[in-house]
DNA sequence: CTTGGAAAGTCAACAAGGCTGACATAAAGT
DNA sequence: ACTTTATGTCAGCCTTGTTGACTTTCCAAG
């Protein structure tokens, strides 16, 4: 499936075996702009009522998938400034929605816990963004889910995709 | 709440009938994040030599797709206020890579066009772009683009999905 | 034990790019 | 004539990103 020819140019070679075209892939590029915007809709608009943005969510979502994560850790993955991390950070442990754990082996460190409040907020963003993931699944179907996330893998830098998306295939 | 035990949390049956499983969906989720981060990585490293962002590239991709095209129909593409789109549009005329001019049936409007020099930053921002999302294409295959697609047509907001991709797909 | 350096936190300043509100102008519609 | 629409602009605010400088804590190597 590599050889798909060489995509030059918009319509320089008449050949329409090609799905490459300058146009196919403006349609992505657009596809990706508006979906990621519908995909972000939801939670925003959860989020105003606590007055939080989506540099809380991404900090919130990622402490749940990985309890106990360092600080470090999540660097890593927002691939923000610590600083930056930092000033959400402390919203949130101010706010009782995550608990910072000096670390037991390290003690430089500090493992960031979602607390029972945080979980509920989690849980209503996260619904609120599988409901619509979930309608999109449906109606496009099985065979059109694994050729999304297949790309959207094939889009991410090569590291992070090796990072999240080897070892986690095993499941289903 | 609305504990969606319907999904059958993780990989309790073997069967692959079932796709949605929050731990499916919490995985879309992740690949959304991720691979939006990467589709924005080549323009964004661009645009910081020419000391314009994400918003100045978004206006030149909307007029290079629609040249002619009036501030209001670009303020319900973009989805901004007009204060927030006039700044920047403001910077890309001084600059000279986009031209206002006064319509002609109704001279309150002015239609958007990008200049020489504006084609050209816009040639080669969206060259990275379909970089990118051409060599994402070329690994994952043609019917995994297909799904790509539709997925990401799915969770737009349907007014969009009407509005931009429901005459666009004659082609190919 | 001392010291180098990593991990984490903090303060300050700044910029991009969203937002609201208020107001100005010209042109179109009624 | 009056209202509405399209656009532009000023001012101010917020979030979230940035850099730079600095401190504290603490592991580990000398």
């Amino acid at each position: 499936m590599a050889e798909r020819g060489a995509a030059q140019s918009s319509a320089s070679s008449g050949e329409s075996l090609l799905f490459l075209t300058d146009e196919q892939l403006r349609r992505g590029i657009e596809a990706m702009f508006f979906a990621y915007r519908g995909f972000t809709a939801d939670p925003d608009r959860i989020l105003e009522n606590y007055a939080y943005g989506r540099a809380h969510h991404r900090a919130i979502h990622f402490i749940n998938r990985s309890p106990g994560t360092t600080v470090n850790n999540l660097l890593a993955i927002l691939g923000v400034t610590k600083q930056s991390l930092n000033r959400v950070l402390r919203t949130l442990v101010e706010d009782g929605l995550v608990e910072s754990r000096v670390g037991t082996r390290d003690k430089r460190e500090r493992h960031l816990y979602l607390t029972d409040q945080g979980i509920a907020l989690e849980r209503e963003l996260s619904e609120a963004q599988r409901t619509r993931m979930r309608a999109a699944y449906r109606a496009a179907g099985p065979d059109a889910v694994a050729g999304f996330r297949t790309v959207l893998e094939q889009m991410m830098d090569p590291e992070l995709r090796h990072h999240y998306f080897s070892n986690t295939e095993g499941g289903a």
